[in-house]
DNA sequence: ATTAAATTGTTATAATATAACAAAATGTAA
DNA sequence: TTACATTTTGTTATATTATAACAATTTAAT
């Protein structure tokens, strides 16, 4: 269950773009179109997501640089992620799958360690992408 | 089967420096110990690191901008990847699991897409760190 | 030997992210 | 409701990570 976190004016103007984004928003594109609402520094931006990230409304794709609004439940802050992308469009899907996720929840290697947290990207063609 | 690739002179000198360290390594720091070799520039490091991500000899740990040897024959030209990360000492282990491995690469999202790669981190403690 | 492809060297610059510190807003407890 | 601690904000500067563009050199395959 999500504590649920007031957020402040600078989280909140940041969340509310990324959430109306079809796609992962980086953070200097972020900056660009929130300069209009008085966040002027990229250090405005980041602390933003970093605190977005930290309580699990957004989830930042590593290898990309780009963050997206949280639509799982079940991640429970942020400790938990999947995700798809498309190496050709870049379409980013959270994925949520309770397999998949007990699976790796309830990994353990070789010495028998379990780890706390994980995040998972899997890449290849969206539909789309794949009948062109 | 990984063909076998010969290194050009640039990328043997950043993969044996990777290879011989027990952490990942950060591009800036790879430049800055190759700087005596006569690699002078961050691009002919980064160009090399392309290059070696590419045929496998090295995975990029995304979450930490930072690059290590690939010591696992079965991760066929870096399509299918998975580290354990501890977040004290930030010692990576590339984890080598065939049920995981199997696991992942047959994963099929709901609308029964498979994929042709992944990546995955797991995070948590390292046997040395959970003691302290 | 010729030539195409890959690699290298080099300068400049773009893109991503954090340090440090002062000011303002907010939460909490007497 | 005031005092105090904590969090958030604003701001400037700078650190870190990564790529563009182009010429020169090396390598591999005829």
């Amino acid at each position: 269950m999500h504590k649920e976190h007031t957020l402040t004016k600078n989280q909140q103007i940041i969340f509310d773009l990324i959430d109306k984004s079809p796609e992962p928003m980086k953070a200097y594109s972020i900056l660009f179109n929130v300069q209009k609402k008085g966040i002027k520094a990229p250090l405005q931006v980041y602390r933003a997501l970093d605190k977005l990230v930290e309580i699990g409304k957004i989830h930042k794709i590593e290898s990309r640089n780009a963050f997206i609004a949280c639509h799982n439940s079940s991640c429970q802050m942020a400790k938990a992620t999947a995700f798809s992308i498309c190496e050709i469009c870049e379409k980013v899907t959270e994925i949520s799958n309770d397999s998949l996720s007990k699976y790796l929840a309830n990994f353990k290697d070789k010495d028998g360690m379990k780890y706390s947290k994980y995040n998972l990207e899997f890449f290849g063609l969206c539909k789309k992408c794949k009948v062109k």
